[in-house]
DNA sequence: CTGTATCCGCTAAGATACTG
DNA sequence: CAGTATCTTAGCGGATACAG
């Protein structure tokens, strides 16, 4: 595979980041892998999200077929946000930045204060 | 390993977003793996990005300690931008991010014009 | 409960000009 | 070549009110 550069258009690295790019879909996306989430578990689990924010998220991951939404005919509604199989396969990507917070982000912070120091 | 749900403060998703965040910092970051970049070679590989966002993103990836400026005392002047160790642990996450894209992206797009032809 | 709709501030980001 | 400095702007995202 050569090591090609992403420059702009068609480039790999655009097209994840239209999908998963943002402040919280890589956060809904790795919620929702432990299984179908609803709408307030969402709000929740993350009270930083305004609702808007949420829904519109949401919608746009739906869009993009990495989740599906499954609404029940009951009274009040229930909402059901759960992978689709394509969603299923970035479960390596969404652990990999994970992962990586977990094992790495001391030496970030370590960079930032040593940074600061100097300065 | 618990499957945690994150929230906000302390989360390692968050850390990794503040790290690699944004519109170009990936793109930046999967360009400088193949080596030592120049600051005008950025600027060719990427016509969308501005002088501004260029050495902005730059000196945080370099603050954060992802990447390592190089000055050269030669006139005109040079400066390298390359890899830290530090950096070089995101390769696996970055590989996974590029070849997601070049993997499922058809798949986004069919998602995407079937529920364009829905609405 | 699960959303829409509207208003609005803030800041990410572009354009342009200038410097060591 | 490798940046700063300044001004301007678009749109992200929050707050609030309302609806099915």
């Amino acid at each position: 595979m050569p090591t090609r550069t992403c420059a702009e258009s068609s480039c790999p690295i655009s097209d994840v980041l239209s999908v998963i790019g943002g402040r919280w879909k890589v956060h809904l996306l790795w919620y929702v892998l432990e299984g179908p989430v609803r709408f307030n578990q969402f709000r929740r689990k993350m009270p930083g999200i305004s609702q808007k924010m949420l829904t519109q998220q949401l919608r746009e991951l739906v869009r993009d077929g990495l989740v599906a939404r499954k609404q029940f005919p009951e009274i009040p509604p229930r909402v059901e946000y759960s992978m689709t199989p394509l969603g299923r396969t970035l479960e390596p990507t969404l652990r990999s930045i994970h992962d990586w917070g977990n094992k790495h982000w001391s030496e970030v912070e370590e960079a930032r204060s040593a940074m600061m120091s100097k300065a």
